[in-house]
DNA sequence: TTTTACATCCGTATTTATACTTAATTTTTA
DNA sequence: TAAAAATTAAGTATAAATACGGATGTAAAA
């Protein structure tokens, strides 16, 4: 019987060693390559097509989990990823499956349900634990998954306001009214489903508009 | 010769063991416990006293590395901590080594310098790499060291912020007058040298705050 | 033990952001 | 080419944040 080929893709070395020889002590189950992003990973595959599936981390340099996974889609691999994330967030859970990921784990996870959960992948189905079922139920269900399309005046204008300057000083930047500006401001609030400045920053960064 | 004895503490559990089985393969340092927070941490050693160093995260929920940190400074134990953090940030550091950390070592560091660090730490040096090391003297040379550092409310206070909460929501979900919270706000916008909530969140964010 | 930071609160004033509305012009796209 | 979205702007009003100033008790650190 053949093992089970796996990639282990997180920039935090000590997190990829460790995990590599908690995933050795399986039998069935061989570590193949470890990455630290996204564009090594993409690289490895290149030259070796038989991977079964990516351990995937979300946040790394250069190139994340996100790229990763449309990238994946984009180049229709038979690859299955599932993501390994300190991300206990619906958020993070539903932009993964809708990416392709046949998994979501958290890091708090013991070595059991990670093995379940890589032979699981492996036969082809999805695996996520009662845990990540419920946050993804009550994010579904709370939020609309369709992100509305951030327009190119607005992202420069959101870019402005995560740099501190005020709708004055970007209307003066921009060479516009601060009136206008502050159309912009209030459409990008209802884009996102924000209540304010400050809510807006930090999803804007989460996904990545800033 | 006897090993050295080393206890992880770290909340992500796959972390943790995979760390276990990093630091097993070195012949001179034995893991002797392994827990997920920092009471479990000081029940430990309450029991057993050989211990030699402490492998220590700092974000962990009911008691975080800082607090176990002070405890063991208070108890003058002859325990040595060595962080391993994922805040690569001079603030992070320096609260650290003000509290008594032997070493601070980021989690994208290799085997070869845990084991490098652990050995240095265990003859009673310090260790630092020169990444630490620069980062600290920047963040020591731009400012004060104490002047930085968020406390702990403040940060309780920047999390309901980051969720899009008003001063007055956050003042009735502390059971405190929104002056209070007003105060907060204004000590975090003066710590972080940023302008308003804008900027702010964005600088959070970008150093792990939230 | 003296100092320093922390957490708590207030007065007063100004600036900034948000809410709700409407609407003209331009650009993009179906 | 017609429809949709983007960019521009405004009226009116309120809510929220920031900027100064000050204060007190407590806990921790030097």
């Amino acid at each position: 019987m053949s093992k089970i080929k796996v990639i282990i893709a997180d920039d935090h070395e000590l997190f990829r060693n460790g995990l590599t020889e908690l995933v050795k002590k399986q039998e069935n189950i061989e570590v193949i390559g470890s990455v630290a992003d996204g564009n090594q990973f993409l690289n490895i595959i290149k030259k070796n097509k038989e991977v079964d599936i990516v351990l995937l981390d979300i946040t790394m340099p250069n190139m994340d989990g996100f790229d990763v996974l449309k990238k994946l889609k984009d180049i229709k691999s038979s690859i299955k990823p599932i993501i390994i994330s300190m991300h206990n967030d619906g958020n993070y859970m539903a932009k993964c499956f809708k990416s392709g990921a046949y998994g979501y784990l958290l890091k708090n996870t013991d070595e059991k349900e990670l093995n379940t959960a890589i032979e699981t992948v492996y036969l082809g189905k999805k695996y996520f634990n009662t845990e990540v079922t419920e946050k993804m139920i009550n994010f579904m269900s709370s939020n609309s998954v369709s992100e509305k399309i951030i327009s190119k005046k607005e992202t420069e204008v959101l870019m402005l306001i995560s740099k501190g300057l005020t709708t004055k000083e970007i209307a003066n930047q921009l060479f516009v009214s601060s009136r206008t500006i502050e159309t912009h401001r209030a459409n990008i609030l209802k884009k996102l489903e924000v209540k304010n400045t400050a809510e807006l920053i930090k999803k804007a960064v989460k996904i990545k508009l800033i």
